[in-house]
RNA sequence: GGGGCGUUAGCUCAGUUGGUUUAGAGCGCUUGCUUGACAGGCAAGAGGUCACUGGUUCGAUUCCAGUACGUCCCA
């Protein structure tokens, strides 16, 4: 016997991920089969794994592997996207540490230095999920920046643009001065920040009266068009048509009056600098205001502020106060806790600018999308999360789709010199629109492509169409047989940004939906519940996991405490729980290959009631499984093998077929043991891909699939609930025998007696005996009419099992009545209860029949049980 | 400030459309085990007025309202 005590994963998990990709068991092509089809969120090129990447990944092989062995042609479509601005940023930062500025650099050439990273290191990450035992259709592999992916790209834009859904626009947008380009409103984070609140005081022209605002953002003074404040506000009703005069630049600008200023905030007054903020910016249309733009790009003071020209803002900020004060234009300062944005990629502060970029138009697209998930045609899972698609769905707000930046696909808007622009998918077709419907003498010198490119969403929104060619050709054979997909797995932070948006494009431009299930997971924490991040170093590298734990451990370890919707506080020892799984299962493998099988024994009675039993709880868990998969419960269905495997099959059945030492197994019951064994492992193939695979391989039996993971998967049977129920009898009076036995100090190998006292007329239930006198250790098992003397005993139900112990050894009488007074009291108590129930009138007629029929059945069953411990703690009195 | 979600055992969570023996699981904890597959193990056990207050109902952990606390999104 040379199978090793403990499991090693490491050895097993190379050679098997490698047969199945020679063996091709990963890869799908269109045929008479039903489909199963489902795609990657696209991790960042630039990315590597981490935890997050780990659960969803998990969840959705786990999904796939299921479906496969289910018998559909499964397609599990894998790739990256091209993560515009954190490519960019890294490319930039590579390029300086070699010296090089980006501004020196065409764009051709940056372009080119950006593909050649992507080479050579864009796709790590998909490398490592091989790693974990994921069941992707390599030979698929897309990326968003593929030729097909960027054609689809530009091709949908065209058409949105004709069709009037893309228009350009003066927007306020969310500026990162770092990244120079505009971010969505999702790219932009809010923190809390310890900021101060400036109390200015302007002087009104012509007067020798001040006006006191309040601000966080003394620099921005410069950029002022108006003061604001409330129409009611009789301290300020007599400045109409007077003017105030921003300090320093002494810019006399007028008063206006809004009901949208908070009179108790601040002073009451508040200075409108329509160009830095969105709320200004609106009142600044409202009312007619000049907008003065003071910034530039890169956050330094323009010459509109007319000082502290070049100058950084944050710099401007801290001199202009210091300025101010010696000009006495300072009144006081607070200290004030405000919400401030900052760039989701580069930590930058947001700056409000206006600018002129690319929209999107929501309104009209975003309604079927919502109508889609409302009525369940998408479904989400947990369906928690429809509500807060509703909302946000019903607050839409046109996309910014532009990006000021190189990597990514350039916008097809063709500028001319005139300042018209057309749109079109290649400079030859623009320059025929701009001929026909401008200028016959353009040439192509003339066009001026935009020099921006599309935000990454806006190709990750085609995803699910774009990977099999549905936007270029969609009649082609992929496209028709793949799409709509299954079951789409990600995580409920981009359900907007992402979700949304795929079914919008799906419903735009297929006319249907791009999946059926949407299975939202929680985001990973450490234990005290933080996000995990480089920067807090809290996250443990998922690739030193799988080393120490095994892949297989580490999936079990993140999906038994992951309830779809659920954060999962991440703690190494549930991986550690999944090793030990593992293991479990390995050392009962081992158990069976350790038998030696003799053909000519018969297969005793404990061995046969054992198997019976066991199918039939086999079939009942697989009905709850499979419901529990049918609902999206992963971990439910985890819990419930999990417990089938540990508790059912290796700490019971085996228990109780298991020969005496170094004796011989039937053949009858070797042969059971291996069948129920290959289910199990057929059951658990999709959670544990390795250790199944090793197990299943090493198994001596005919007509096994050539892989378990093209095995099919067990399909329920019928089952018996009486031999269930007549099991948990006699699991109860086994873990009484063995509980009295620790309690009394009685070893395990000391054999024992056990007499069995039946009351209510009840017929003696002999299935189960043989298993008892096997597990319990018994000498004699006998039924009796009356009590035994000098023993111990227990009680299960009504039933009264007696042990006899020694002559010499001593009953504690008063310990024994002690225990079946708090039996009685449980029962009495529960009796009480359920009486209660029966006297109510009002029950007894309105309630249900079945319900009053059971109350009835609970009140006969504990009146039986306490007439049986009342008459035992009176022989025992006497 | 507006909205979503949540509060069940020490921890993490189930609880299937209000009745299933006065609530379940995993982990942790306690106690005892060289029990010839497994100490990465075996066995037994303790542990909860289901956040609080009202309401609907014959009956509420489950439905409704309010309060408190937590959490996320938006402004």
């Amino acid at each position: 016997m040379e199978i090793p005590k403990q499991y090693s994963p490491k050895s097993a998990e190379s050679k098997w991920y490698s047969f199945w990709m020679e063996k091709g068991y990963f890869s799908s092509k269109p045929d008479n089969r039903t489909p199963y089809s489902m795609v990657i969120p696209p991790p960042n090129v630039t990315g590597v794994l981490h935890m997050g990447h780990m659960l969803n990944n998990t969840i959705q092989d786990v999904l796939v592997r299921r479906a496969r062995m289910q018998g559909f042609n499964t397609c599990w479509l894998p790739g990256t996207d091209h993560a515009s601005i954190a490519t960019e940023a890294k490319v930039v930062n590579l390029l300086k540490s070699k010296g090089i500025d980006k501004s020196s650099l065409s764009r051709e050439d940056f372009l080119k230095h950006a593909w050649e990273w992507k080479e050579k290191h864009g796709g790590i990450i998909l490398e490592q999920l091989k790693k974990l035992g994921a069941s992707c259709d390599w030979e698929r592999t897309k990326f968003t920046m593929d030729e097909a992916l960027s054609e689809s790209v530009i091709k949908v834009f065209v058409d949105l643009y004709y069709k009037g859904l893309i228009y350009r626009g003066v927007r306020m947008v969310n500026w990162d001065p770092k990244a120079l380009t505009a971010l969505s409103d999702e790219e932009v984070i809010h923190k809390e920040l310890k900021s101060k609140f400036y109390y200015l005081q302007y002087k009104i022209e012509d007067s020798n009266e001040y006006i006191t605002i309040a601000t966080t953002r003394p620099e921005t003074i410069l950029g002022d068009t108006a003061i604001c404040v409330h129409p009611e506000d009789e301290r300020y009703s007599h400045l109409k048509g007077k003017k105030a005069l921003v300090p320093l630049i002494n810019r006399p600008i007028p008063f206006i009056f809004d009901e949208y200023v908070d009179r108790e905030f601040g002073t009451g007054a508040l200075k409108v600098t329509p160009a830095h903020d969105i709320n200004d910016y609106n009142l600044g249309i409202k009312h007619n205001l000049k907008t003065i733009d003071i910034f530039n790009d890169n956050g330094t003071l323009n010459e509109n502020a007319e000082i502290y020209i070049g100058e950084d803002r944050f710099v401007v900020r801290e001199k202009i106060v210091e300025e101010l004060k010696n000009n006495n234009h300072v009144v006081k300062i607070e200290e004030l806790t405000n919400n401030v944005g900052f760039s989701e990629r580069t930590d930058e502060i947001i700056e409000p600018k206006l600018s002129l970029q690319w929209f999107f138009k929501m309104e009209e697209i975003s309604k079927p999308a919502l109508e889609v998930v409302m009525n369940d045609t998408i479904k989400f899972h947990p369906s928690k999360f429809k509500n807060i698609y509703k909302h946000w769905m019903e607050n839409v707000r046109d996309w910014c789709i532009s990006r000021q930046l190189w990597w990514g696909q350039r916008i097809p808007a063709y500028y001319l010199p005139d300042g018209n622009y057309v749109v079109a998918e290649t400079p030859e077709k623009a320059l025929a629109i701009a001929k026909e419907k401008f200028n016959q003498s353009y040439t192509t010198s003339d066009l001026r492509q935009d020099e921006d490119v599309l935000d990454t969403w806006f190709s990750s929104w085609l995803w699910p169409i774009s990977v099999f060619d549905g936007i270029r050709n969609p009649d082609n054979a992929d496209i028709k047989y793949y799409y709509p997909t299954n079951d789409l797995v990600t995580a409920p932070e981009i359900l907007f940004f992402w979700v949304a948006r795929m079914i919008m494009a799906g419903i735009e431009f297929r006319k249907e939906i791009p999946f059926k299930n949407v299975y939202l997971h929680g985001i990973v924490r450490d234990k005290q519940g933080r996000k995990m991040s480089k920067s807090l170093g809290n996250s443990p590298d998922p690739l030193n996991l799988i080393e120490q734990y095994g892949a297989d451990g580490v999936r079990v370890g993140m999906l038994l405490s992951s309830p779809a919707g659920n954060d999962l506080l991440f703690d190494e020892s549930l991986c550690e729980q999944g090793r030990n799984f593992s293991n479990k299962i390995w050392n009962a493998f081992r158990l069976t290959q350790g038998w030696e099988i003799d053909n000519s024994l018969p297969q005793p009675e404990e061995s046969r009631i054992a198997q019976e039993w066991f199918v039939s709880n086999f079939n009942k868990s697989l009905d709850i499984i499979n419901e529990h998969f049918e609902k999206f419960r992963i971990a439910d269905a985890l819990m419930a093998v999990y417990k089938l495997i540990w508790d059912d099959f290796c700490s019971w059945y085996l228990e109780m077929i298991k020969p005496a030492y170094q004796k011989p197994i039937d053949a009858k019951t070797y042969e059971q043991t291996i069948d129920i064994f290959i289910k199990l492992l057929e059951l658990l193939h999709p959670f544990m891909p390795f250790l199944t695979e090793e197990i299943y391989q090493s198994i001596k039996k005919e007509n096994l699939a050539p892989s378990i993971m093209i095995a099919e998967v067990p399909k329920a049977g019928k089952y018996s609930e009486k031999i269930i129920e007549q099991f948990d009898f006699a699991k109860q009076v086994i873990m009484s025998i063995r509980n009295i036995r620790q309690e009394k100090n009685i070893a395990n190998k000391n054999q024992i007696e056990l007499f069995i006292r039946k009351n209510n007329q009840e017929q003696p239930d002999t299935t189960f005996d043989s298993i008892v006198e096997k597990l319990c250790n018994i000498s004699k098992l006998e039924y009796v009419n009356e009590k035994a003397t000098n023993s111990l005993s227990f009680n299960v139900k009504t039933t009264e099992f007696y042990i006899p112990i020694s002559l010499d050894a001593k009953i504690d009488i008063s310990a024994e009545i002690e225990k079946l007074e708090k039996d009685l009291k449980y029962q009495q108590g529960f009796l009480f209860a359920v009486e209660k129930k029966l006297s109510n009138e009002k029950f007894v007629n309105s309630a249900p029949k079945q319900v009053v029929e059971l109350e009835l059945k609970k009140k006969a069953d504990s009146l039986a049980i306490i007439d049986v411990i009342k008459k035992q703690i009176e022989s025992l009195k006497n």
